[in-house]
DNA sequence: TAGACCCAATCC
DNA sequence: GATTGGGTCTAC
C-alpha cells in the first residue's frame, strides 16, 4: 500500500500543508501527478508531493486516512527543475505551494477540478500501410492501395471512398494510427536570413557572449535594434545546441517578437500567450515539453516553459510592470527568469529603453553586466518632442479643450502630407467619472468605491479595477434628477473628438477594450502598419515596441495622469511612458515630433522624458528614493489581512503590526497597518501593513512565525506580496 | 418550534 | 474553498 503526501487544490495558506491518503495498487513516479480525492466532503484534485510504502495504515496519529478516488497523471506534470523551483518560490516568498504549480501549468494540466472539463490532447487519424499485396483485393481496392502507398503520409479523412478503405483494414493491407494535433496554426512566414548588424549590435553580442556574467542589462533607446541582438543571440545559443526562452510583456505586441521568431526560426518556435485558446496553449506546452521546441516565444506564465538545456533568457523591455502577477502567487517574471538562467547556466538579457530604477541600479552596482546600444539604426535622429503647458489657455486649442493648438496643427499638418499619427491617452472609456448635475453625486462601484468609468461604446458605467458593470442611469439613485455630467475623458472621447476635428481622417482605436475580442490587437496594429488608418489612438498598450515607419507625430494627450496616483513609481511611471511615446515617432526616413501636452510641464519626469534624458531622470529619480528610503535603497513587501468582520481585521493586522515591531522594530520600518487605497473589496475588509526592509534573511523567520500567529483560523486571510506594484 | 441565517472550525 | 454543525434569530 502506498501513502500520498497530497496538497489541495485550495490556495490558501490555512491548507498549505500535506495531507495523507492511501493507494492500493502500482505507481511510476514518486511525486508530481494529480490525484482525485475526497477533502471534507468534497471531491477535489490534488497534487502528490510525495509518496511512501507502507505495511498498513498508520495508527495513533488520529488521521482518518482514506484512500484516493482515482489516480489522474500518469507521467509527472513537471520536471524536477520547475518542480524544486516552485517549492522554493513558495517558501520563500509564503505563497501556498499549489498556488505556483497552479501558476506554472497549463489550463488543462492545472491541479484544480476545473482542469478536468479543460481541452484534451486532439487526435488525426493516419493511414498506414500494412502490406501491398494486391491479391484476393478488388481493382478499386488496388487503385486506393496504391494511392496511399505512394503518399508519405495519408490522412484518414482525405480518403474518400470509406468503405473501401473499411475493407483494406478488414483485409489487413492498411492499419490506421494516430497521431497528436497541434491546434495552432502558425503562420507560413519566410524564412529569412539575418541582416548585417550595426558595428554597435555586433559589439553588444560579442561582449555577451565573451562574458561569463550571468545577467546583462541591455540599454537601448527607442528604435536601436535590441530585437535582432535577442535573435543574434538566439541563434548563438541554438548553434551550441541549447533553447532559447523569450518573454515579452503584453499580447500586443507578441504577434510582432513571434513573427521576428518564426521568420528566423520557423519550426523550432513555440509560442505561449494568452490571445492562444486553451487548446492551443496545452498543445503548445506539450510540445515545448515532448522537447520539440528549441525557442519559446511568450508572456509573463511563461517563464515557466519546460524547456531543458536553456542558454538564453531574455525578457523584453524589462521594466514593464505587467511582468509582475498581482494575484497569488505574486511572481515576478523577471526574478523567475534569473532563478532560471542561473539553474541552466544561462545567459539572462533584459532589454529596454528604459530600465527599471532596481535593475539600472543593479548594472550600475555590477550585479548585472551592463550593455549599451545609444543609437537609433541608421542614425536616425530621435525625434524632438515639445512640451505645451495646457493650463496656459493661451495654448489650448479654440474648438477643442483636450487638443492644444500645436498638437492640432501638427496633426493637421501631418495628415496633408500623408503621413501617420499616433495618439496616446492612458485611460480607456469616455468619461472617468459621471455626476448629476443636481446634487453632485459621483456614480461609484459598490464593491470597490472608486468612481465608475462611463463607455459609450455600450453606454454603460465600468468599474476599472474590478469589472462591476452597470446600465447607464436613467435618474440619479440620490436625488431623482435626470441630467448627469461626464467629467474628464479617455480614449472613447478622444476618438470622438479628434474625428469631429478631422472628419476625413480614418482612425483606428486601440486598449484593453479591444482585447476583449480574440485578434483585434493583432488585426488593429495590422491594418495601421498598412496604413489603412490615419490616426491611431489607444492606450500605452500604442506606447510599446511597434514599428510604424509612417508615423511621423505622436501626441501624448495628457502626460500626466499618471504623476496624480498615490505610488512612489509614478515619476517613473510617466518617464517611461513619455519615452516610449516619444520613441513610436519618426522610425521611418522622415524625422518624427512628439507633442506631449500636460498641466505638469516643470516636473523633471514630464521634462527628462520629453529630452528623452535616462541617465538624468536615473540619477534625479534615485536621489527621491534615497531621500524617502524607497527601491532600490531598500526593499519593501506588503501584508495583506482580508476578512468579513472589519473588526476583527484591524485587530488582526494590528496584532500582527505589534508583532513585527517587536521583533523586527530595529531593523525594519513599519508603515500602518492602515485601510488601502481600496478599503472594502466584494465584501472583504482590508488593512495593509507595508514592511521596508534592506535584507531579506534578518526578517524571514519573523514572516514565518506570523503564519502561526494567524492560527488555524478562517476568519482573516493574510497575503505577503513581496515587492508589491499596486502601492 | 421549524426553518432561516450566520459564524467559525475543519479538512488526511 | 466548501461543508458542516452549532448557535441565534424569526415568523407563524
Amino acid at each position: 500500500m502506498w501513502l500520498f503526501d497530497v496538497l489541495i487544490e485550495h490556495a490558501s495558506l490555512q491548507l498549505d500543508r500535506p495531507f495523507s491518503y492511501s493507494y492500493d495498487g502500482p505507481i511510476h513516479h514518486r511525486r508530481g501527478f494529480r490525484v482525485l480525492v475526497t477533502f471534507n466532503h468534497q471531491t477535489l484534485v490534488g497534487y502528490v508531493l510525495d509518496a511512501h510504502e507502507a505495511a498498513a495504515l498508520p495508527t495513533g496519529t488520529g488521521l482518518k486516512i482514506i484512500p484516493i478516488i482515482s489516480i489522474i497523471d500518469q507521467e509527472p506534470l513537471l520536471n524536477d527543475e520547475l518542480m524544486d523551483l516552485a517549492l522554493k518560490l513558495a517558501e520563500e516568498n509564503l505563497w501556498p505551494r499549489i498556488s505556483v504549480l497552479q501558476a506554472m501549468l497549463p489550463q488543462s494540466l492545472k491541479p484544480k477540478k476545473t482542469a478536468l472539463k479543460g481541452p484534451k490532447i486532439a487526435y488525426d487519424d493516419f493511414l498506414k500501410v500494412l502490406s501491398t499485396d494486391e491479391t484476393d483485393l478488388t481493382l478499386k481496392q488496388i487503385e486506393w492501395l496504391r494511392l496511399i502507398a505512394g503518399e508519405p503520409v495519408f490522412a484518414k479523412r482525405d480518403c474518400r471512398s470509406p468503405s473501401i478503405l473499411k475493407q483494406l483494414i478488414a483485409k489487413r493491407r492498411i492499419a490506421v494510427y494516430q497521431k497528436e494535433r497541434i491546434r495552432l496554426a502558425m503562420p507560413d512566414l519566410e524564412l529569412k536570413a539575418a541582416p548585417p548588424l550595426t558595428s554597435d549590435q555586433k559589439r553588444v553580442v560579442a561582449e555577451t557572449m565573451e562574458s561569463t556574467d550571468a545577467v546583462y542589462l541591455l540599454q537601448g533607446v527607442t528604435g536601436s535594434g535590441k530585437t535582432e541582438v535577442y535573435l543574434a543571440l538566439s541563434e548563438l545559443a541554438l548553434s551550441q545546441g541549447k533553447t532559447v526562452l523569450m518573454i515579452v510583456p503584453e499580447i500586443a505586441l507578441t504577434p510582432m517578437m513571434v513573427a521576428y521568431f518564426l521568420s528566423r526560426f520557423a519550426g523550432h518556435v513555440a509560442i505561449l500567450h494568452s490571445e492562444l485558446t486553451p487548446a492551443e496553449k496545452y498543445d503548445e506546452y506539450r510540445r515545448i515539453a515532448r522537447g520539440e521546441a528549441k525557442v519559446v516565444v511568450g508572456a509573463r506564465s511563461a517563464v515557466f516553459a519546460p524547456l531543458e538545456n536553456i542558454g538564453l533568457i531574455v525578457l523584453d523591455e524589462e521594466h514593464v510592470e505587467t511582468y509582475k502577477q498581482d494575484t497569488l502567487p505574486f511572481y515576478h517574471a523577471r526574478d523567475v527568469a534569473i532563478r532560471r538562467g542561473s539553474y541552466h547556466h544561462a545567459k539572462v538579457v533584459l532589454g529596454s529603453a528604459t530600465p527599471s530604477l532596481e535593475s539600472r541600479a543593479r548594472a550600475f552596482k555590477g550585479v548585472y553586466h551592463h550593455l549599451h546600444l545609444p543609437q537609433r539604426i541608421n542614425a536616425l535622429e530621435l525625434p524632438k518632442a515639445e512640451v505645451v503647458d495646457m493650463l496656459d489657455p493661451a495654448n489650448v486649442d479654440r474648438e477643442s479643450s483636450l487638443f492644444s493648438k500645436r498638437l492640432r496643427n501638427a496633426m493637421a499638418a501631418a495628415l496633408d502630407r500623408q503621413e501617420q499619427i499616433v495618439l496616446l491617452i492612458n485611460r480607456r472609456g469616455y468619461a472617468p467619472t459621471l455626476t448629476c448635475r443636481s446634487c453632485q453625486h459621483v456614480f461609484k462601484c459598490p464593491t470597490c468605491q472608486i468612481a465608475l468609468t462611463y463607455h459609450q461604446k455600450d453606454h454603460m458605467l465600468k468599474c476599472h479595477h474590478c469589472g462591476y458593470l452597470e446600465r447607464y442611469p436613467s435618474t440619479c439613485p440620490d436625488c431623482g434628477a435626470a441630467s448627469f455630467m461626464k467629467q474628464g475623458f479617455g480614449t472613447e472621447r478622444i476618438v470622438e473628438e479628434t474625428q469631429r476635428l478631422f472628419p476625413k481622417a480614418r482612425l483606428l482605436k486601440l486598449d484593453s477594450d479591444s482585447s476583449k475580442v480574440r485578434q483585434t490587437i493583432a488585426k488593429t496594429l495590422e491594418r495601421f502598419a498598412k496604413h489603412e488608418a490615419d490616426i491611431l489612438i489607444g492606450t500605452q498598450m500604442v506606447a510599446k515596441g511597434h514599428d510604424f515607419p509612417k508615423v511621423t507625430l505622436v501626441g501624448l494627450v495628457l502626460a500626466d495622469i499618471g504623476l496624480t496616483l498615490p505610488s512612489y513609481r509614478s515619476a517613473e511611471r510617466t518617464f517611461q511612458l513619455i519615452t516610449q511615446a516619444v520613441g513610436r515617432s519618426g522610425r521611418g526616413h522622415v524625422p518624427g515630433r512628439a507633442i506631449i501636452q500636460t498641466y505638469a510641464p516643470n516636473h523633471y519626469a514630464v521634462v527628462l522624458g520629453a529630452q528623452q534624458d535616462y541617465e538624468r531622470f536615473f540619477k534625479v529619480e534615485m536621489q527621491h528614493r534615497k531621500l524617502a528610503n524607497y527601491p532600490p535603497y531598500c526593499y519593501i513587501l506588503s501584508l495583506l489581512v482580508t476578512g468579513k468582520n472589519e473588526d476583527l481585521v484591524v485587530q488582526v493586522a494590528a496584532t500582527l503590526g505589534h508583532h513585527l515591531d517587536d521583533k523586527l522594530g530595529e531593523e525594519v520600518e513599519i508603515i500602518g497597518p492602515s485601510a488601502p487605497y481600496i478599503g472594502f473589496l466584494g465584501g472583504v475588509h482590508r488593512r495593509i501593513i507595508l514592511v521596508k526592509y534592506k535584507r531579506f534573511e534578518t526578517i524571514a523567520p519573523t514572516l514565518a512565525t506570523l503564519i502561526e500567529l494567524m492560527g488555524p483560523k478562517t476568519m482573516t486571510r493574510l497575503a505577503v506580496n513581496i515587492d508589491p506594484y499596486d502601492i
